[in-house]
DNA sequence: CTGAAAGCGCTAACAA
DNA sequence: TTGTTAGCGCTTTCAG
């Protein structure tokens, strides 16, 4: 019957000529569509010849072919790929996050596809709404768990910098903020600094709400306290507003502790525009170790997070859970970066403020 | 037969209950799965009683139904997904890039996949070896034409902060670099300044090419002289060496001009090492008014690019070659900010250099 | 207004 | 060693 073609409604289109398929690549080497497939699939030792092997390889170069993706995925069911949700672009841990995923993925054959949930749209919208692809898997950093309440029940999730107790995650990959936090307060601590402020995110994701906790346990039962927590949005100005409330406390905190190192910058920015200087008048300390770190002056004293090593290690887990093994959450070092921004706390008011 | 299913290969897999095709929904209504097909497509208007329709889509919701995307792919033959190609993540200004294009691609119904061109690896390697979906076309941001070569041939490709000329791109969106360039330079030149720097990239791509042919095209004919350019990478560290070496250029440069934001950030370090103040002793103009611009004392005088705008319109430019339509090509105005990094050039030694 | 059927390009089981 | 064939889940035409 000539219909059978008209089915498809596809028109001829003479002006782009069909990309080549399997077919066109079997008949160009004289072969069948089967031994095509083995061959490009790498699968034809011990059941192609190599003469033919070579033959079918020849040809698909001639034809410029290239599978057709959608169609392996429906045969197989599966697409190879991961989603990589994360809730900002330009920040150079989610960056490194990536780099690290994307790398392991690479090793392993497999496609990353990263979504960035659409900043300021809260919660995000359904990811699996807007992403092309089909997933097998999803990765998310850092996002607070309502932002993933959207995600599809049955994928297997690995979530990094998030809280390890009570998710649906399969494995949960963090870097030891805990421990960060400590290093930052032991390290004002040594220098001599008593009356130390909180400069913390408002955001609702566990890795802030974690890190103002760890502060406040590494302070417990020191000669410090923490004499005050200004929360703030994450970026510069919110930092710079939320300094220059924590600097109008009398007596003055002789250092900020920031969630972040955005947040750091505006504190700098602050203490400036308070006539201190830095690390002299006041200490100020970041968090993640940002690009903008070694950009600023004097450079922040920060918190290095391993984020290329949470990213790999990440995928590293997923690739895991889609074999079926039962991988397990992993806690990895931080480093405190010591630099310019912090210094001995020489000139405080009151000397012998705690003696405890 | 029996043996129906056997042909598959696909193990029953008990623990996994499948996912719910169209078929199960048309079972669950009660209705052939055309039908199904028909009413969760939206085409149903005139060809399915409003009931039936809403009793698949109540069978739909019941089962969670989603439809198989690779399925629909390989059946319509496109994927409604673009491929948005970025030599970089941590950046503002890609970020703003990514979100205008993903703007417009969500009120088009279009999906839209990042492919952060591997730092470090160079050129890119195949961005389609990697990436999992099909694509129906491809914006690229900023990249080196080489990076580009490995680009499937017959997509359709709209080029972002690149050459208008001699490229196969369907379209190109670009701002308006030299107009940007031009503004910094009379801004400087109303300052006073004429013994200008060239802080410039060592990127290959035409961006950086046409800020410094632009910059030295707003001095020519004035009274004012490139006194050197000093290449460097894009980065803080790389900025602060290329500065370093212009700074000692003798007599000195008053203003050092840098091809992009962390260039400038270098610069200001490099300055306050040589210590200069900033802007009495010497002035920092920027390039792309990146977050960082203002989160360093003082804030940069910088050029404001329409990023999120360049971003949609190369979105809206490729949905157009999609539909067959002939787009051109776009150039977007930009702004001059001015803040603290410029300032008068006071302090000059010797004063009256050139008269021309 | 609804159902039957074809076929997108690929993989893998099986036959030859 | 190679070919034949079924079928993944979907959209769309055509018949009823």
């Amino acid at each position: 019957m000539a219909s059978a073609r008209q089915h498809t409604g596809q028109a001829a289109d003479p002006s782009t000529p069909a990309r080549p398929t399997g077919r066109d690549v079997a008949r160009h080497a004289g072969v069948s569509q089967a031994t095509v497939s083995l061959v490009l699939g790498g699968k034809w030792q011990g059941r192609v010849s190599s003469r033919t092997a070579e033959t079918v390889r020849a040809a698909a170069e001639d034809l410029r072919y290239r599978p057709n993706l959608a169609a392996r995925h429906l045969r197989l069911g599966r697409t190879r790929t991961a989603l990589l949700v994360v809730p900002a672009l330009s920040n150079d841990f989610f960056s490194r996050v990536h780099a690290g995923a994307a790398r392991v993925a690479r090793e392993h054959d497999l496609g990353l596809v990263l979504y960035p949930s659409p900043e300021g749209i809260a919660p995000a919208p359904d990811p699996f709404e807007s992403t092309p692809a089909t997933l097998d898997g999803v990765i998310a950093s850092s996002m607070a768990p309502e932002a993933l309440a959207a995600l599809h029940g049955d994928l297997p999730l690995v979530m990094l910098d998030s809280d390890p107790a009570g998710t649906r995650a399969a494995a949960t990959v963090n870097p030891d903020i805990a421990d960060g936090m400590r290093r930052v307060a032991e390290h004002l601590l040594a220098l001599g600094h008593r009356r130390i402020a909180h400069v913390s995110a408002s955001v609702g994701s566990w890795t802030f709400h974690h890190r103002a906790r760890a502060l406040a346990q590494a302070l417990a039962g020191t000669s410090a306290s923490l004499v005050c927590t200004e929360r703030s949005a994450l970026t510069v100005a919110g930092g710079l507003r939320a300094a220059t409330r924590a600097l109008a406390t009398d007596p003055r905190p002789s250092a900020l502790v920031c969630d972040d190192d955005l947040l750091a910058a505006g504190a700098c920015k602050a203490a400036r525009r308070h006539g201190y200087r830095i690390p002299q008048d006041v200490s100020v300390t970041g968090f993640d170790d940002l690009d903008l770190a070694t950009a600023l002056e004097p450079e922040l004293t920060t918190v290095r997070l391993p984020a290329e090593e949470v990213g790999a290690t990440g995928m590293r887990a997923l690739i895991g859970v889609l074999e079926g093994r039962q991988p397990d959450t992993a806690l990895l070092p931080v480093a405190l970066a010591r630099r310019g921004s912090t210094g001995p706390a020489a000139g405080q008011r009151s000397p012998g403020a705690e003696t405890g």
